[in-house]
DNA sequence: CATGAATGAGTGTTCATTCAT
DNA sequence: GATGAATGAACACTCATTCAT
């Protein structure tokens, strides 16, 4: 069972009228919605639609939110609730080992992660009608990530594992074998499919292979 | 004889017509599509809006393009026309600096080329709802790409110049920090904006150090 | 002598494509709009198709008719052209071998004729948008048929040939099967064909039967 | 717009929403659509108007059909409903009593009937676009009750009230002055009207003239 | 709270009409 | 005269939004 997307159980709840609690109703619509401004777009997508995925009607969106837009942002706002845990802090070994973990989680929880490239697509497709939308991103997310990467490049050199590199200013580098393969996945669309496997260990190899110090 | 209701004739005003020649027409529009398309995405273009940017009236779009749909193939189809010239067969030189040329190509014609950019916003914004985009993308652009960047490993590699690495596997993996740098600038939109000079250099920098045999 | 070709004098006719003199065009256009109208009504027909029958561009209609619905006025206009010619006065013979022959033209001319049928079928489809349709038709065509028919009853009448009818009131009666025969043929559309020689004999069977005093 | 039926619906009020049963609806639409198409014909109505007779807004009527073809289709369908009752069988008497009972209700239900004549503008007007429309009408209506006439004719032949008559192979030609009369309504809009109780009487004198033995 | 029928502004598309060539 | 590219009003159809139930 995969905890991304919990959407499409479609909870076989005994209830013949019950409805769920109200907090729990805000969520479904939340969840639909993602998934489908995440498939279709923005404007692409119908409320009907949501609704319809939701299971419910299409006005009681209008009662947890007041207009498309409205949902929308609030849609964007519930995808960034899960922190990234302080990641290096944490963890004590080896820097190559650490990166290697990193990497792992990354491909993990981004890569591979159906809803995680869904917001890529967003981020990507709807930047330029909500400009909000990649600060939030930016802020939350990609900063805190490329900072986490910077500190883990930091511990390698510091204890003489990792060569000073130009990547300590740009880890974006460092990841971007991840960025790419997300959108590859999210254009090929299944017909050019990479084997993420060996992909990753060749990131992890080509990455390791640039950061750390060469036998004699 | 009168007609009950020919009141539905309401005559257009004067205009000035037919002022460019016809066959620029068809590229004006086709330009003016794309970047609206690019801009807001196939389902948010309004075709008003493109024959605005066209300085056109609405009706002649359907003179050259049957509807929107077809217009939005088209935009596709005429953005591949400029092929990746034969690259590494034509250069001679060691392999880094054949490298740095190609990587300093990408940059200027892809990264920093916002019509390059629109199109990969397409690509992600739009595969879904257009698959054969991708496909064409893979086929003409995407796969001879990759295939130039890998014979260009292979020589550096048969030349003694390049160690063996995964990444004659995966030949993305080498430009992957010039496609995180064309998302990074799709999504930022001017607000976190890259270093680009700065970037590539270390993209460059970080791939030759995996790349290349170390010294002692 | 024609008359039609002794104006040339001044035009030296430096036409490139040679073509057809005005006059003709114009009869041109207008049979082409008739097919069209009759096929698709008013409404449905296109004048880009009225111009491809014609083999003329969509413009060269403007240089004849003034907009669509003067167009379709003059094409019933000249609809009318062909004059019944005066029937009963010229034939001189017993009743019912006039009105054998008149039905029989009625059936030539009329309900065998694809353009007679597609006048009725504009009369019908039309009439309520072109009221002054029908007010040119019942002047021009139904009065006098009608009146025509009255007088070969009439004449059979005084000549103690037919007996007196209340179809002297109505000598709609009397041709109503060929009407029927035309609005059947129109629907129809060739799927439950009318075999309309028995048809027509049956008709001018019945009608006589009713006409001629019965032998003891 | 015809001033002449849009009496029916006196349902001026501006009740904002949902005020009708739904089911109501459905058909409140087919019968506005219907007097549209059989006024201005299929090309000429506009489903504007259509929603307007029917109290309603333009969107509205897509909720209960796909498109504009599809209500025209319900439209057509929807007329069909009532069948012709099994006449002769029914109804024991002399024969012509029964031809003058046929051609009452003939007149009453078909060519006195605005609903009607509407329907039979439509088949004219619309059967080149719409094959199936007659189709239908061949096989639920006009079918049956050519049968019926001839029934009866063959009852009158059978029973020696009538001689036998070449109308038993077209029984059409007994009604068609029926049919006539329906075109002339259609075509004249009320400027050349006939008297239709003495143009009925005068369609059955004329038939049973024909078709009854004559006195010595 | 929830529903979904109803609304009507908005967009894609057609086509009568114009006019530079 | 003849052309046909260009125009833009009009209409079919969609869908975000409302509101009576």
């Amino acid at each position: 069972m995969k905890a991304t997307d919990s959407v499409r159980l479609k909870t076989a709840k005994p209830f013949p009228r019950g409805r769920k609690p109200k907090a729990h109703r805000r969520e479904q619509i939340l969840a639909a919605a993602f998934e489908e401004f995440a498939a279709n777009g923005y404007a692409a997508t119908r409320l009907e639609d949501v609704a319809k995925r939701a299971g419910i009607a299409k006005g009681t969106i209008y009662l947890y939110f007041q207009d498309k837009e409205r949902l929308f942002r609030a849609v964007v706002r519930s995808l960034i609730q899960k922190r990234l845990d302080a990641f290096a802090g944490t963890f004590h070994g080896p820097a190559p080992a650490l990166f290697r973990e990193m990497l792992s989680r990354m491909y993990t929880r981004v890569v591979r992660n159906e809803r995680a490239r869904g917001i890529v697509r967003l981020l990507v497709a709807e930047s330029g009608k909500f400009p909000q939308l990649s600060d939030i991103y930016h802020q939350e997310i990609i900063g805190p990530g490329l900072k986490a990467v910077r500190q883990v490049l930091k511990r390698g050199i510091a204890s003489g594992e990792f060569r000073k590199s130009k990547a300590l200013e740009f880890p974006q580098i460092l990841v971007a074998p991840g960025v790419l393969a997300i959108v590859w996945t999210l254009i090929s669309g299944g017909r050019h499919r990479l084997d993420l496997d060996a992909y990753m260990k060749a990131h992890l190899d080509f990455v390791l292979g640039s950061l750390q110090k060469k036998r004699i």
